[in-house]
DNA sequence: CTTGAACCTCACGCGACGTGAGGACCTACG
DNA sequence: CGTAGGTCCTCACGTCGCGTGAGGTTCAAG
C-alpha cells in the first residue's frame, strides 16, 4: 500500500546523507549546480529524494572517487550514451601523469633530505641554508633528469676535488688577464672540461646541459664560486 | 655609477615576472597576503623590486614546487629558524600518502578499463553499463585490497560457472520453502561455501569481506542477481 | 503548548591566483 | 605640444567543492 508507484519510499536530506555519506550542504550544492535535483517537495518545501536520485547520487560519488570534476560528471548524466572507455583512458592518463610528477617530486624531496642531513652536522641548520638548499636542488631538477642528479651527487666527493682547483686558477688567469686565445687559457679550459667528465661520468647530453645550467642560472655559479665574468670569461675561451 | 649601494637595479614588476616566470598578479597577490612586498615605490607608485627581493621570490616558488602552501612558506620566513629536516620529512610523509593514493587510483582505473573493453564487445557501451561498471568497481575497493580484486578478476570466470547455478539452487529452494535447518538447504550452502573458496583463492579474510559487502551493499548482491530475501535466507541458513 | 531536531534560504570563506574594468603614467614619434 | 601604445595602478568578481554559520520555518513527540 504504501509502496505505490508514485511514492515509493521518498527520503530527506539527512536520510540521504546518512546512506550515501554526503553531507546536506553537498545535496543542496549538487542541486545549485544543476547536477542532482530532488524528485519532488513536500508542501513546507523539504526536499525529497526516491530510489532513482540516491543511485544516481551514488554513481556521482563513484565518478568522484575517480578525480573527476563535477562539471565532467554532469557532462556524462546529460549526453544519452557516452564514450565511457574513452573517457576512462583520458583519466587513466592524467592520473598517471599526476603520478609520474609525484613521482619526481618525492625523489627532489629525497635528494633535499639527503643533502640537508648530510650537512646537518657540521653546519648550524638555519633558514639560509634550508632555502639555499631548496633552491640548488630545485634548479638541478629543471636542468638534469633523476639519474643525472645522482650521478653528479655520487661523484661529487672526489669530483669537487678537481673542478675546485680548476676554477681558482682559470680565476687567476682571467685576473692576470690571459688572452682567451692563448695556450696557458686553452689548457685551463681542457682541465675544465675533463673536470665535467669526471663529474658526469662522461655524459655528453649532461655536459651540455650542465653548461646551459650555469650559462642561465646565477645561483648554479654562485654555489661554485664562478662570477658571471668568470664564465664569460670561460665561454669565450671555449669558442677559441 | 648606477650601481650605488642605495639603489641596485631596482626592477619593476613586468622585469620581475619575466626573470622568474610568474605573473604580475601573482606579485600584487604576494603583496596583498604579506608575503613579500616590494622593496619600495616610485613616485607613481609603481612597485619596485632589488636582488634580494627577486631572490626571495626565486625560494618561493622552489618551496612552492616541493608542494608546500604560501602560509607554511610565509612560516618559514617569519621564523628566523626552521626545522628544516622536519618540514621536508613531513612533507615527504604527504607525498608519499599521496602517491599511494593516486597509485590506487591508478589501479582502480585499470580494473574499470579492462572491465568496460571485456564488455565492449558483447554488450553495447551505454551511459548506464559505464556507471554500473565504475560503481560495482568502486564499491570492490571500498571491501577488498588491490591484490584480493586482482585474484576474484582472475577467478572469476571460472567461478562464475560455480557460482551461478548454486544461486539459482538457492533461489529454487527459497522460493519452494526449503527449511533453513533441513539437510538440502545445508547442502546447497556448503555448495555455496566451497563456490566462495574457488573465488577467493581460499583466502578467508577476502570471505569474510565479500560477505560483509554482500551484506551492506544491494548492488553488490543485484550484480549477482542475489535478492534482498534470498541473502537473509542464505544467512539463516548459514546460523544454523 | 512547548521543545528540540531537522529543514529551509542566504551568504561568506577557503587557496592561489586569472581576468577583466577603468584609469594614471611613461616613452617616443610626428 | 599632442597623441598613441605600452606599462603601471587599484578594485573586484570568478574559479571548485563544498564547510560553516546566521536567522527563520516546520515537524514529531511529550
Amino acid at each position: 500500500m504504501k509502496n505505490s508507484p508514485s511514492s515509493e519510499v521518498a527520503l530527506k536530506v539527512a536520510a540521504v546523507a546518512r546512506r550515501t555519506g554526503v553531507s546536506v550542504r553537498t545535496l543542496h550544492y549538487y542541486e545549485e549546480i544543476g547536477l542532482l535535483s530532488p524528485s519532488g517537495r513536500t508542501a513546507a518545501g523539504h526536499r525529497l529524494y526516491v530510489g532513482r536520485e540516491v543511485e544516481k547520487l551514488q554513481q556521482i560519488r563513484s565518478l568522484q572517487h575517480l578525480g573527476m570534476g563535477l562539471s565532467e560528471i554532469a557532462e556524462c548524466f546529460d549526453e544519452g550514451r557516452v564514450d565511457a572507455v574513452g573517457i576512462v583512458r583520458d583519466h587513466l592518463v592524467r592520473v598517471r601523469e599526476e603520478l609520474g610528477a609525484l613521482g619526481r617530486l618525492e625523489g627532489l624531496l629525497n635528494n633535499i633530505l639527503s643533502t640537508l642531513e648530510e650537512g646537518e652536522h657540521d653546519d648550524v641548520s638555519t633558514t639560509e641554508t634550508f632555502l639555499k638548499t631548496v633552491e640548488t636542488i630545485t634548479m638541478l631538477d629543471k636542468y638534469l633528469t633523476q639519474d643525472q642528479q645522482q650521478r653528479l651527487h655520487d661523484h661529487q666527493a672526489r669530483g669537487a676535488e678537481t673542478v675546485t682547483p680548476v676554477i681558482q686558477d682559470l680565476q687567476k688567469a682571467m685576473d692576470t688577464g690571459v688572452a682567451p686565445g692563448s695556450p696557458h687559457a686553452q689548457t685551463l679550459v681542457q682541465r675544465w672540461r675533463e673536470a665535467l667528465e669526471e663529474v658526469t661520468a662522461g655524459d655528453p647530453a649532461m655536459i651540455d646541459s650542465i653548461e646551459r645550467m650555469l650559462h642561465a642560472e646565477q645561483q648554479a655559479r654562485e654555489s661554485h664560486g664562478i662570477s658571471e665574468a668568470l664564465f664569460q670569461y670561460i665561454e669565450r675561451v671555449m669558442t677559441h
